[in-house]
DNA sequence: TCGGAAGCGTGATTAAAGTCACTGAGCTTC
DNA sequence: GAAGCTCAGTGACTTTAATCACGCTTCCGA
């Protein structure tokens, strides 16, 4: 991928959005350009990590798993989005295990090279502190889910969210494309592929979503946002499970 | 409490050591104080949040709640720890609900005196990356723990953890104090009481650990480590359950 | 010193989730 | 077009965790 395209995204990312093209330039050129195939794994959790690395294109899940090779997805980054960047900040090894979901390309930038650049452009420090800010929300909200809901209430939170990135304020009706496997959606959920079929089938039942392939309608965003929280006897929108 | 003993907790606070001292004067001069009873809550999750609050005495408990009351602990902060330093960085509401888990006090700092702050001090903002970088390490954990291993597992490295503050190796015998209640452990292990005082008594009744109290003695820390990620039955050490 | 809380220990029961084993659909790709 | 993938669906079963309903201490404050 050339420089000016390794630039462009850089400045689209939720890091360096903001920063001087030049320096971008710079600190681009200084990279190392990777390409992966999908199911490609990047790097290991618990590696020593001597840098970060971002998506240039694809999509890049970071994942810890257990003895049993069972999977909790942690985050997933696409174009823009940063990878490892707390072994960067914190001097340690990388947190998570990655793989790439598609094939992809990510832009490895060394440790030194990105301190270096924070120092040089102190208002990118506060981007970086937004962007590590807005991480610790999103991952202390998946620990919440994962401690105090059931698997039928994460898996409504997870559609709600689905919904919401296509059209914010989804109607009755709505429809988005949900490209991942009931294995993929179990790691996510922290469950397994059996229990997000059978909760996606109860869902369908109850009149709440409708299943084309991968493309899933709402037809009932109200009910289902209950199943968000619902204690699970008694729904009172009267549109709950039996 | 005495701007100079103020001055003296955050300069051994993680995010501001190392700064002048003449800096962190004003700082302090420019935040109030609070006092907290034992359980009395300091602000609730999703409230506007224009600041953050430095824990200078006692302990302060950060957590989030279902609808049934069920709550999960994020995470605990002594003298010296920050709360709510997210809501400052990306300009969000409160992330979490906060009680304080003894009789304490603390020290609010607008959000505008911490950012210009970082901005006079740069060395000050790469802390506070490390900080954030150190949390988010902390909470994927816990997300990691709460998605893919069992109480009993979770319950062997809390244990652990615990026994690791005291003395960083441990050894077959060590002990320590562990003030907390049942119910406490089990809004940290995500998890409900009786379960904690039974993984509690299956791990004393192998002769793993020892009660006394409030004190806990880890009489075989091989083990307790096994605990820790073993396949629930035929534990490899030969010591594990039966 | 009496009366509550708050905390712990327990058994019995229920509910949720995970495991196992297999079927069949829909695809590549030789 | 047969062999061999991955993925989804499903029934039967096991295990784990949660819930309910107690009794028993201890500790504290009025």
């Amino acid at each position: 991928m050339s420089i000016e395209r390794r630039v462009a995204i850089l400045a689209k990312s939720a890091l360096f959005q903001g920063s001087p093209t030049n320096a971008l330039t710079e600190l681009a050129a200084r990279g190392s350009e990777r390409k992966l195939r999908h199911g490609q794994i990047l790097f290991t959790a618990s590696e020593p990590a001597n840098g970060l690395y971002v998506v240039l294109s694809g999509s890049v899940r970071a994942f810890r798993e257990n003895i049993d090779g069972r999977e909790q997805t942690i985050h997933v980054e696409r174009a823009g989005g940063l990878l490892a960047e707390v072994a960067v900040f914190d001097g340690g090894p990388y947190p998570s295990s990655t793989v790439a979901e598609e094939d992809s390309e990510v832009l490895f930038l060394a440790k030194e090279d990105v301190r270096h650049f924070l120092l040089q452009h102190p208002e990118t420090a506060l981007m970086a502190l937004a962007l590590l800010a807005k991480k610790l929300r999103n991952v202390a909200s998946l620990a919440e889910q994962l401690a105090l809901k059931d698997v039928s209430q994460r898996l409504a939170t997870l559609l709600l969210e689905e919904a919401q990135r296509t059209s914010p304020q989804p109607q009755d009706g709505v429809s988005f494309s949900l490209p991942l496997s009931h294995t993929q959606l179990a790691a996510r959920l922290g469950t397994v592929r059996e229990v997000v079929t059978r909760g996606l089938q109860k869902l369908a039942a109850q009149g709440t979503i409708e299943m084309r392939g991968h493309r899933i309608v709402i037809l009932n965003v109200k009910a289902l946002r209950a199943q968000t929280d619902a204690h699970p006897k008694s729904s009172p929108t009267g549109a709950g499970r039996q």
